[in-house]
DNA sequence: AGGAACATACCGACCAGTATGTATATCGAT
DNA sequence: ATCGATATACATACTGGTCGGTATGTTCCT
C-alpha cells in the first residue's frame, strides 16, 4: 500500500471520528479500527494525537472550506450577492440529515479546542480569517460594481455573515432538524438581499 | 455544613470545570478538588457524572438564561426592540475577557453533547425553545404596538436573532477578542433596528 | 545492508464508578 | 432526659477499563 494512501485513510477516519465525538473524546483505537490499520501506522505518520488533529484541520477541513466557499467566491463575477447566495444554497443542499446533527466541522473544532490549545486556535483562526477576507473582498468588489450598498463596512458585514452562518448551523445541529436550517437560512438570504442596491 | 450548600458548591465547581473543558473532558477529580469535597459527597447527591451534567444545565445555566434574557423580556413594555437591544448590550457588558474565550455555556454544551446524548439534547432544546418563544412573543407584542414591522415572521426572526447571537459568541470565542464581539454585536444591533417601523 | 512501512505487545496514568467506613443528626421509646 | 436505632452526609480506598504513547519486532523494497 502506498504511503500516501495509508496516510489519507488515517486522516479520513480521524476526520469522521473527530466530527462525531469531538477531538478530546475521539479515540485513537476507534480511528485505527475505522482505518483498518494499527497504531504503528498511525505513529509512523503522525507524532501524536494532537499532530493528527492538526493535520485533519489543515488538510481535510481546509479542503472543505476551499471547495465550498473560497474557490467559488474567488471567481470574478458581476454580482457577488448572488454568488454568496449560491454558495449558501449549495452548501445547504449538500448537507445530509446526518451531517446537520453533527454540525460544522470547523466550528466544532474551534469551539472545543480554541480555549485549551493554542495550536488548534491558531489554525482555526487562520481559516476563519481567510473565509472572512474572501467574503469581504467579494463585497468590496460588489460595491465597486454598484451592486452592493456603499454604506456597509465589508469587513464588519463579512463577520456578521459568517457568524450568522455558524449560528444557523449550531441551531440546526441542536434541534436536529433540517427545517430549522432552512428557516434560519431564509433569514440569511433576506439579510444578503438587504445588502444589495 | 448544610446539605444544600455542599450540593450548590458541587454544582458551581462542575459548572466551571465543564465551561472550561467541556463535559466529556471535565474531570470529576478536578471538580472535587475545586469544590473541596470528596467523591463520597458527589455520589451522594448525584447518581452519575451525567446526572451532574444535567443538573448543571437545569439549575445553573438555566438560571443564567432566565436572569439575562427571559425575565427582562417578560416585562411588558411599549418598545420590544429597545428591550432586546438592552438585553444584548447588558449581556455583552457583563462578559469579562475570560468569559469570551470560554464562550456561551449553553451553546458549548449543546454543541458538544446533543449529537451523542439524548438527555442533554432534550434539555438544551427546551431551553432554546423557551428563549425563542420569549423573543417571538416580544416581537409579536411589538407588532401589535406598531413598533415592529408587520411583514416579519416573529418565530423566524427570533430564530435568526438567537442564531446570530450564538454565532457572534462563537466567532469572538475563537478569535479570543472582545473587539470581534463588539463588531459583531454592532451587526446585530443594526439588524434589530431594521425590524422597527 | 539498511531504511521505510507498518504490526504487536506493553506501559503508566487517569477515568468514572463502587464498596465500605464513619461521624453526626434525628427520633421514637422508655 | 436519655438511650439505642436509624438515616443522612459525607470521607477513604479501591477496581476494572480505557486512554495516549512507546518499545520492539517484522516485512519488504531499494
Amino acid at each position: 500500500m502506498q504511503p500516501d494512501t495509508t496516510r489519507q485513510v488515517l486522516l479520513n477516519a480521524a476526520f469522521h471520528e473527530i466530527h462525531h465525538k469531538g477531538f478530546q473524546s475521539a479515540s485513537l483505537t476507534a480511528i485505527l479500527d475505522k482505518a483498518g490499520v494499527t497504531k504503528g501506522a498511525l505513529y509512523h505518520y503522525f507524532g501524536s494525537k494532537r499532530a493528527l488533529g492538526y493535520a485533519v484541520l489543515e488538510e481535510v477541513i481546509s479542503d472543505h472550506l476551499r471547495t465550498l466557499w473560497l474557490d467559488p467566491l474567488a471567481e470574478t463575477t458581476d454580482d457577488p450577492i448572488t454568488q454568496l447566495k449560491d454558495c449558501l444554497i449549495k452548501a445547504g443542499e449538500q448537507l445530509k440529515d446526518r451531517d446537520i446533527r453533527l454540525g460544522c466541522p470547523l466550528n466544532n473544532l474551534a469551539q472545543e479546542m480554541s480555549p485549551i490549545d493554542q495550536g488548534f486556535r491558531e489554525r482555526t483562526d487562520v481559516m476563519y480569517k481567510l473565509w472572512l477576507q474572501t467574503i469581504s473582498s467579494a463585497l468590496q468588489n460588489g460595491q465597486q460594481l454598484g451592486k452592493v450598498r456603499k454604506e456597509i463596512d465589508p469587513e464588519e458585514t463579512a463577520l456578521f455573515i459568517v457568524a450568522t452562518l455558524e449560528g444557523c448551523m449550531s441551531m440546526a445541529k441542536n434541534a436536529q432538524d433540517k427545517a430549522v436550517l432552512l428557516q434560519c437560512g431564509k433569514g440569511i438570504l433576506n439579510y444578503l438581499d438587504s445588502l444589495g442596491t
